[in-house]
DNA sequence: TAACAATCGTTGGTACCCCCAACGAAAGTC
DNA sequence: GACTTTCGTTGGGGGTACCAACGATTGTTA
């Protein structure tokens, strides 16, 4: 019956391939390290956003953090419910709101970074530090090749 | 305002991210390609499974294209329905299914192949060709271990 | 200034991939 | 014969990503 459960070299052999299934582990180990800070990706996302650019309406931070607007208002309401995060409307322009990151919202987001860092360790293992390198300049150039033409 | 829609450090710095991204990038390319041909990851797997292992049962199936079994019940279905595949129940056990690929199957499968081998152009654009066999080399490596410890 | 266009936040829905729990039916094992 | 395992199936959930539409507000411009 031959029944190996190996996968076909149809599959193996494409890139697209090999990025989607690595990411597929990349993002349980993601997922997991930061369900277990009670959090998820795009939190993460927002609350980095917010620290390095500091307030903005909801428009600027899905440009910016590169979620749906449509989504980010699940996130924020999540973020705000646990205090991380407030939403004040502008008064400049009352089409918008104001996030801001909270104290709580920094302190959270150095504990994400702590867990981030050790899933990034969890994903790159097998490789050597030269080798961690090789990959990220590649990837960097894929994205920034995508990002462009979008 | 600095309304910049770039991505914050924290973000582009991370491995992870790097690789959910351009998984997220190449995802679209192959399920925008797969969609021109009336077909998706799944049918793709499957066809291919079946093609170099031949006729199996779900379970086996499952087993080598790393589809979940209750996912599969759903992809053979369309397949099936699509006429690109058959199945039958296994005399030899009755509790099995055997799934074999029919003739218009094989001809889809040409086409699919086809289409992604188009997608892999488009993904990888921007590296060069020891570029690329690099970021595989680096991809497998990284997929074989994780597929163990798992 | 009045009409038009664009932006912002929100809601609700879709799609894909991945995973889990449970079940009846059939096989294998002791 | 009881027990366990496998198989196919159903139904559900979660996370990421996207689209369509809407009221409200702002801007542009004729």
């Amino acid at each position: 019956m031959t029944d190996d459960d190996t996968a076909p070299t149809r599959l193996t052999g494409l890139p697209s391939w090999l990025l989607t299934q690595t990411a597929a582990y990349a993002g349980r180990l993601v997922t997991d390290g930061l369900a277990s800070v009670d959090a998820r990706g795009y939190h993460f996302r927002v609350l980095a956003t917010l620290d390095e650019y500091g307030p903005a309406s909801q428009a600027a931070l899905g440009r910016r953090s590169g979620i749906h607007l449509s989504d980010l208002v699940a996130a924020i309401n999540e973020l705000a419910a646990r205090g991380l995060v407030e939403r004040a409307p502008d008064l400049d322009d009352r089409r918008r709101n104001v996030v801001t990151l909270t104290a709580t919202g920094r302190r959270q987001l150095a504990t994400l970074d702590e867990q981030l860092a050790t899933v990034q360790e969890q994903l790159l293992t097998p490789l050597s530090a030269a080798e961690r390198t090789q990959l990220t300049t590649l990837l960097a150039k894929l994205l920034a090749y995508h990002r462009m033409s979008s």
